[in-house]
DNA sequence: CTTATATATCAAGATATGTTGATATATAGA
DNA sequence: TCTATATATCAACATATCTTGATATATAAG
């Protein structure tokens, strides 16, 4: 890895917002954005930039279907982001519950 | 861990001249504020407050002896930041050579 | 083709962080 | 006590990041 990449993963756990989004997502596995939106009451176009942000940093994956956006956790993971996310799953967080809102489910 | 702690931890490693002071660190042991300030080149408020920053997230101790403080990587070390330091150690950074310049050595 | 839904991006303002130079504190030695 | 050395802290400025509201894009349905 080299230092601009350490950084990038770094900076993008360095929010609260999106270690709880990281929580959730790796809690309920394959969420759409708007599922999201909803479960965390969240403007859009923040959400939308985490997750950005979180995707960039290799933590999440997206898969378009149709309309909608899918992130989840990326994998394979390598050795140090799965320790990340270890230890952020052992963070007692209060995080929402998960709402279903689009049409999909 | 809680959130604030690991936000805290998150926020040391999100900045590489700190990135660099703790690989430096690793490799070369225990060293006071001045040897770093000249081996680093770098003006001593700044290095001062990078390593308060580290210390405050759990990398670093200090320790005073006469007119020196003496920083190195804190032991025994949490499992997380071990995997942190860990993951520093494998980055190809350019630091610079270990300069000696206060008396005490 | 028009409209509605889902998502992404952009611009502006607010807040946080890093750098620098100045100053404060603390210890050792003359 | 006075001075020099080592370190810490503060204030001001520059830069980066987060939030919000507005707008753009893309797909599906009528």
């Amino acid at each position: 890895m080299k230092m601009d990449v350490f950084l990038k993963t770094t900076a993008a756990l360095n929010d609260p917002t999106r270690i709880k989004i990281l929580q959730f997502i790796n809690l309920h596995g394959k969420l759409c954005v708007c599922d999201l939106e909803i479960s965390f009451d969240m403007i859009q176009s923040r959400l939308s930039r985490h997750l950005k942000i979180l995707k960039e940093a290799g933590f999440l994956s997206v898969k378009r279907e149709g309309r909608w956006a899918f992130y989840e956790i990326r994998s394979p993971q390598d050795q140090f982001r799965n320790e990340c996310i270890k230890e952020i799953m052992y963070l007692e967080l209060d995080l929402p519950k998960l709402k279903k809102n689009c049409k999909t489910s």
